[in-house]
DNA sequence: TTGCGCGTTAACAGTTTTGTAAACGCTCAG
DNA sequence: CTGAGCGTTTACAAAACTGTTAACGCGCAA
């Protein structure tokens, strides 16, 4: 091994990939992620898919993934063809805000559907009477979450430095 | 049909489905869960199965699952050897708790890693350098995210009612 | 004891997901 | 124009996941 913290890399890598996985990305993304943000120079897809083990078309697709998110950037040389990425300059911010746009957008989903099941129980007769309280519960459950999420208080706390 | 809150009660069931799978657990955990909270009655390990169109096992494993979580109550009836499925009375708690610790959990394992890397990276040379200063970020930033967690106004806030 | 009903377990089949290899197209150098 | 280098697309193989069927174990009734 030529680099001391090499072994640290690995394993710091290992866990981006996990992490991804379990947010519903594929475990290549994490593991993209994290080999950037832990490596002091710009490096070519090439690169990537070497030091990863994997191949160059796996690394092109993750890519993409990340630059669309906004946690990569793309840039090129003069006189050299290949393409070099690094970690976006704002990746926490990125982050940040990417994790609670999925839970709003998770949120409003649930909203939506909840508001249109209440409409549709309206007047159905005893059953639907007791689904429909249910639903209610439901929903005041959900508007608690997010009237917290959207709490200025919170918004502060959450405020990336 | 019979019910008239059938379309609706399927739509939500369905909606449960899907929100278990984004949170890693199958399908089906949802769906069994929707079910037995819009049902005014309790029902059998066959009742579920029949009313979701899954077999006995499958509904069985879940089920086993759920009550793990505390999402779930068993219950017998004299003379009858069927065993009865409920929600449980503390289930937005126990939702609430349980997603919690699945965030603290993750959380706590980020930490352990980050600080061991920390420590293995301390005087390697340059590039362990480099290194350990993203791991300090990135140490940062899961502090303020868990400090946010931790928060009184935000546990405050949480709290369910 | 035998038989039946219930929940569980185990083996398996269908489906989906994941990553690769190879072909492709584009761009630039000669 | 031609060839080489690069990233992307496509077709496919391997692996993982999901849910079913069938066998099993257990308890109760006859």
């Amino acid at each position: 091994m030529d680099e001391p913290a090499t072994e640290v890399r690995k394993r710091l890598t290992e866990v981006g990939g996990r992490t991804s996985q379990d947010l519903g990305l594929g475990r290549i993304v994490g593991q993209i992620l994290v080999h950037l943000y832990l490596s002091p120079v710009e490096q070519s897809l090439e690169d990537i898919a070497k030091d990863l083990g994997l191949s160059k078309a796996a690394i092109s697709i993750a890519a993409r993934q990340l630059e669309s998110l906004g946690l990569l950037r793309r840039s090129w040389k003069p006189g050299d063809r290949k393409t070099y990425y690094r970690t976006a300059d704002d990746i926490a911010t990125a982050l940040h805000q990417g994790l609670l746009m999925l839970v709003r957008n998770k949120m409003s989903l649930l909203a939506t559907e909840l508001k249109q099941a209440e409409g549709e129980l309206k007047g159905l007769g005893p059953d639907a009477e007791f689904v429909l309280g249910r639903v209610k519960r439901a929903k005041k459950l959900r508007d608690t979450a997010m009237s917290v999420l959207e709490n200025p208080v919170v918004r502060l706390l959450t405020r990336v430095k």
